[in-house]
DNA sequence: GTCTATACTTGGATAGAC
DNA sequence: GTCTATCCAAGTATAGAC
């Protein structure tokens, strides 16, 4: 019903560059970014690559599992370009960089906008919505190891629950990202970034290990469950 | 050529509610939240009103031009009433509060999910995006309203560039929304305003007067500019 | 002021020729 | 494997009857 029946095309969402599906998951990603969800038709994905339609759903079935192989590919580069640039990074001084670096890049690239737009589309097609989801997480994985690398070692390690910081970035990331796509220049988004880059070495000595990280000194802890 | 040219029709966006053009702003809301804005089509919001579709370009020329009125309705209702909370509010602990109810409303009533839906929408249609851009700047002014609430008398006024950290928070707002609606139990969300909730009494001793808020103590500083 | 009918365009998807 | 031709559903918008 829902499964292409024909061939048994030699595809399946996050293969490696081959010809003809590689093509059509460029042409996607670039329609994506320049016409956004709305504008991504199958028609319009095929004439930006040039190639006929009927492809599309030769190698994809349809047109949504275009859509998340292309976000699969996006993803999986750039989550490994990161990873790398993260692991180097030691202070928190330098993941503050790193991050102003992906934002750069992600927003000229406009690898957030994909995944934004499908984000979006998926509000209206439920059915995307789990397969988004899924895509999400190894984001959050992403994120948390890099708050491991500066909390290991100061006093607040084991304290901070870093899985929902990581959840609170991610959103944060997303919601930046949007809003710089409205801004034509996007002043308000970098002023940001330089804020993190001057706190940074405010916060970084506390991380090193100077005072008592969740004590309230007034006794006003009175509802604690 | 893009304006509507029979008879000058009685509504302007953001008006008071009066008959068939309220009426037919509270069906595209409705159908903005139950089908997302590419579910969200002329003949979709007249099946949901119940009335005819060619009310819609009667009374507001374009689709488009409905949807920003629609914005505009629930957008300016939901700020007058937040605004009454915050001012209601003194201390950090009972903004945290607000805010959760908040986010909890704007889930529960889809409201920020019309937002998002714009938002995402503005990608691919451009000419959006100011329209856009300018209705998010009162929620801006609004949150930072409520951050000068909390820093005012603190060791910190004049310090803390409320600005940037309102444009902080209104994009993670954003993006918090967005992940919210892809995940049917909204159980990280809520784990992050619970942890908010139980930050607010450790962070509002420090904004009472404690210490020198930007100083270095440890001899660190190697790189300064 | 409100609705019916319809013109026109574009969309996803398939069948079958090459 | 790739392309042409086509079906059918849905979209925006308008003209004109009531």
């Amino acid at each position: 019903m829902e499964k292409i029946q024909k061939g048994e095309p030699p595809v399946s969402a996050g293969s490696a560059p081959a010809g003809m599906p590689h093509q059509i998951i460029e042409a996607a990603l670039v329609t994506l970014r320049t016409e956004g969800f709305s504008g991504t038709s199958v028609r319009a994905i095929a004439r930006t690559g040039g190639f006929n339609s009927a492809l599309i759903f030769y190698y994809f079935g349809t047109l949504n599992g275009l859509l998340l192989a292309a976000l699969d590919h996006s993803s999986a580069q750039r989550l490994a370009r990161y990873q790398r640039a993260v692991d180097e990074a030691e202070t928190l001084e330098e993941l503050a960089a790193v991050a102003l670096g992906m934002y750069r890049e992600d927003v000229r690239g406009g690898h957030i906008t994909v995944f934004s737009e499908l984000i979006g589309a998926s509000l209206s097609h439920p059915e995307l919505g789990p397969q988004i989801v899924a895509r999400a997480e190894p984001w959050l994985d992403f994120v948390e190891g890099a708050l491991h690398k500066v909390i290991v070692g100061s006093p607040y390690e084991g304290l901070v629950p870093t899985r929902e910081i990581a959840y609170a970035l991610v959103a944060f990331y997303l919601g930046v990202n949007l809003l710089t796509h409205l801004d034509e220049d996007n002043s308000r988004t970098e002023a940001l970034f330089a804020l993190a880059e001057r706190l940074a070495p405010v916060v970084s000595p506390l991380l090193a290990g100077s005072g008592s990280p969740a004590q309230t000194e007034a006794g006003e802890d009175t509802h604690r469950s």
